[in-house]
Parts: C-alpha cells; structure tokens; sequence
DNA sequence: CACCAGGCAAGTA
DNA sequence: TACTTGCATGGT
C-alpha cells in the first residue's frame, strides 16, 4: 500500500490522526535531562509533579541540583516513583557533566553526538533510552529515541521482529528514515501518545488505532 | 481490586 | 549468556 516506504506511511497516519506534539514537555536543557531521568518506567503525570516541586523550590538549575543534598532531592522528585534510585541517577549525571565538561550542560549538548552519547551511558542509571532522549531532545541531535511502545506498536504490526533490541531497532528506524531531527522528534512523541491511547501491554489491536489495518499482519490475532 | 507507566542495574544459574 | 527481581508513586 501507498509505495513508499512503511515507516513513513506509519508516520503520516499517526501525524494525521494525533497532530503535531512538540515535544519535549519542558523548556530548558535542564529541565528535559531532569525529565528525562524521571520518567524512567513511570507516567509522565508522575513526572510533572516532581518537576513542579523542584521549580517551586528553585532549584531547577545545574549549580542548585548539584549542591542539594540527595535527600532532600528524594523528596523532591518523589512523586515519580524510585525516588531515592532517580535522586541518586540524577547526582551520578550531574557529576559526569561536572567532571567532563566543566560543569557546564550545554558543553555536553554541544559536543560531538558518539563522544557525549558515550559519556551520557557511562553514567550508573542512564541507559540507551534515557541517554538519547537527552540527545535529542535537549540537545537536537539526529538519533532516534526507541522506547517499549516502539517495541510493542511495530512488532505487533509486524514491522520488526518481536526479539529485536534497542540497537537493532534504532538502526532500522535511522536507517529507513530521513535523517531529520525534527521528523525523530515527532515519530518517537507520536509513537508514545499511540501507545497510550492505543497500544497497552494488554489489549492488543484496538479498534481505533489510527494503525489498525496496516497491513494484512493487523487483526489475526489479539 | 489488579495492573500499568516514555528503564536500568544487579542478582542468579 | 539469559532470565528474574528491586526500585515506588499514582492513575485507571
């Protein structure tokens, strides 16, 4: 159906039925890390509530972050669950970005995709999701954040191989996909509001899913 | 009530 | 290497 490459298909029909997302929720760099972080396996209403807390306390900035005690942070970001492992997370990037690179965040954003993607994953509590988020969404750089939605949503529709990981399924999208970060930027959000809406790990292939009849894959099961 | 959420690391065999 | 478990609040 319609010539041109599934993937972009996929795409035009979640853009038309969803519109445009601008994401990332948040303004600043920090904000979109700090985000980024907390948002790990948790509801971003969850997340919000923490955010909301840190800037209420004034301290949603690199310098006050890195100076707060790791309790008092816990207490902070509580509302988003695993609050003393993401205050910790939230030290351990802290002090990479104070060690590297001269405690300065855009510094890191700035730097070459490999060497800060490198360093964001060497950090205790950033894994590839989180690391790229950052580098995306923060920083605008061309990598193509891959989540569990995008696991379930394209395996289920048979677009990719349910053992795929999130290597191999990052090669795939970046590889079928123009290299466009605003393109990246939408898919990834676009691909994240389907799956809430559309795509739980129960209930497989609901009705109104703006992807239902995809291809001949869709329906023969649920 | 049970289940799940925009992961990641550590433990086990 | 390939599973499993801990982390935890809040919404549906």
């Amino acid at each position: 159906m319609g010539g041109c490459n599934a993937f972009i298909e996929v795409y035009a029909r979640l853009f038309e039925h969803f519109g445009a997302q601008g994401w990332w929720p948040g303004e600043t760099a920090i904000e979109i890390m700090v985000g980024a972080i907390l948002t790990q396996n948790t509801n971003w209403g969850n997340v919000r509530k923490a955010i909301i807390n840190l800037k209420a306390a004034g301290v949603l900035d690199f310098h006050s972050l890195l100076e707060l005690p790791s309790e008092i942070l816990a207490e902070y970001v509580r509302p988003s669950g695993y609050y003393n492992i993401k205050a910790r997370r939230l030290k351990n990037l802290l002090a990479m970005i104070r060690d590297n690179y001269d405690g300065n965040l855009d510094r890191l954003l700035a730097d070459q995709t490999a060497r800060a993607r490198r360093n964001l994953l060497s950090v205790q509590g950033i894994g590839p999701e989180t690391a790229d988020s950052i580098l995306l969404y923060a920083g605008g750089h061309p990598v193509f954040v891959i989540d569990a939605y995008t696991h379930r949503i394209f395996s289920r529709h048979g677009l990719v191989a349910e053992e795929s990981d999130y290597h191999s399924l990052q090669e795939v999208f970046e590889s079928r996909l123009p290299r466009d970060i605003d393109l990246y930027n939408e898919f990834h959000a676009l691909i994240v509001m389907t799956g809430k809406h559309f795509c739980k790990k129960t209930s497989p292939l609901c009705d109104r899913c703006p992807l239902r009849g995809f291809n001949s894959f869709d329906g023969d099961d649920t």
